[in-house]
DNA sequence: CGCCGCATTGACGTTCGTCAAGTCTAGTGG
DNA sequence: CCACTAGACTTGACGAACGTCAATGCGGCG
């Protein structure tokens, strides 16, 4: 499909790594530095394919700034007031939304080329927390340009409208996850799409690096940690993975599928 | 906020019907009749607010023709080609999507003002169904024309926006409610969701009748059937609520916002 | 009037959560 | 360089919540 540039290459020593090692200088306005998309290597995947070159340079007006975020760190908060949708360039992020009485709830584990921040859009702020994971740098895209140029690009009209449908169904798989699902069935779902969108970028279709908790995956799965910890624990006695703190590799990707969508026979 | 000008009246002895009776006269093309949003009453609801003269009038052209679904048929089914975003103008649907190994879950009830069919866009079609749980009749709004009048009339384009970003937020309380929540808190929101949601379209704060079986709140919720019903009663006992099969009469609200968010102390 | 789908209720089993103890690892500072 | 510590992870025992299975009740529709 398309040419992963930066990573791939020897796997097996270097693990699956989505950080670039964080430039040394430092930048003088605070966490801001000015770039363009044209010539971005992820700009396939935040980004609409076949543009011309006249188009192509206006894209470039939609990222106003860089901006780092160190792990640990939001990027943005529930309340905030909503300006700007995030192209992550490098680094993990988890977004998590809170009730009144304090649970809080993991609704997507984002890397390089998603796009956050699209809860924003209804009411001018923020529902979710984003919090980087990894020492991460996200392109800023002012919302008012994305509106404002996909007047006249259609394709970054229909790009965006693409990018918030597929959060829409992506949702839908996590709803069909969580309502319908147990335990094992959740983690190899959890595992396996993490894998392929690590895959898609470059990386190991079998080897992983978990950016996130226990805790963080199971909030995510509707699960306490031990029970994340007891399945992990199940899967490696199976035979199914190896799990060694957060390095995880999957010997076999056929009996994970299978857990999440068990073949009655043939 | 807004007048409701159909239901509203008489509540008690009329239930919250938001099916208009249907009109007799049979349609010559299957299910299609031509209208426009001008002077529809539900305009408010699916369409943005403070248009000019001028901008209404295009805005007519979105709808390209009214589509009557019969209670149980599908207004479109996962897989299907997408073509347009539906604007529910009467009646009452589930959408939901399903496992390869046959398990479903329902995502989502949709009644009259709301959007769907936004699922379709990222791939071209659908990955859920949309089926009627009553007899009800949609707006059918081809996508490609909403895309061409959202470049031109900048208050749709940023309705569209708003209408993705609101069923992304939705979602986001759904993972909320199946990741962390417990029986008796799920339902209650799921009562205080829906109440609120017809209260907006001038149907009553305390009484309600659900379209759907105990088997597809559960699916919602991620509960079985029995559990559904049990909790009902459970409310019963509690004098919370009053149930006689679908019809649902809520006699202590407080009490169902206190399940869904206990409060600990003050 | 009778049938069928939906709903309720009870008894029992399974899965996962809770609580608690103990282990491992990365990072820190001496 | 190594010991120490805090946080993350693992594992076990037990219990609660919910699912499963089955019997029965109810109401709407033909």
């Amino acid at each position: 499909m398309f040419e992963p540039s930066t990573p791939s290459g020897k796997p097996g020593e270097a693990h699956a790594h989505i950080a670039i090692t964080p430039v040394p200088t430092a930048p003088l306005s605070p966490h801001t530095i000015k770039v363009a998309c044209s010539n971005c290597n992820l700009r396939e995947l935040c980004m609409p394919l076949g543009l011309s070159p006249s188009e192509l340079e206006k894209i470039d007006d939609v990222v106003a700034s860089r901006r780092k975020v160190k792990r640990g760190s939001t990027l943005f908060r529930n309340g905030e007031r909503f300006t700007s949708l995030y192209a992550i360039r490098t680094g993990f992020f988890k977004t998590c939304v809170a009730s009144e009485d304090g649970r809080d709830q993991v609704t997507g584990f984002q890397m390089a080329g998603e796009v956050i921040g699209l809860d924003g859009i209804v009411n001018d702020h923020h529902t979710c927390d984003a919090v980087a994971l990894e020492d991460a740098e996200v392109c800023v895209m002012p919302f008012e340009r994305i509106e404002e140029l996909s007047r006249e690009v259609n394709a970054l009209q229909r790009h965006v409208h693409k990018i918030m449908s597929r959060e829409i169904v992506r949702e839908n798989g996590v709803m069909l996850l969580l309502g319908s699902m147990r335990a094992e069935e959740r983690l190899a779902a959890f595992l396996l799409n993490l894998v392929q969108r690590l895959h898609a970028r470059g990386f190991s279709q079998s080897e992983l690096v978990l950016r996130m908790t226990r805790e963080e995956i199971g909030s995510y799965l509707g699960l306490k940690l031990e029970t994340v910890s007891r399945t992990f624990s199940k899967f490696v006695e199976d035979g199914i993975v190896e799990v060694k703190q957060r390095h995880v590799r999957i010997l076999n990707t056929d009996a994970l599928k299978d857990i999440v969508n068990p073949k009655v026979c043939n």
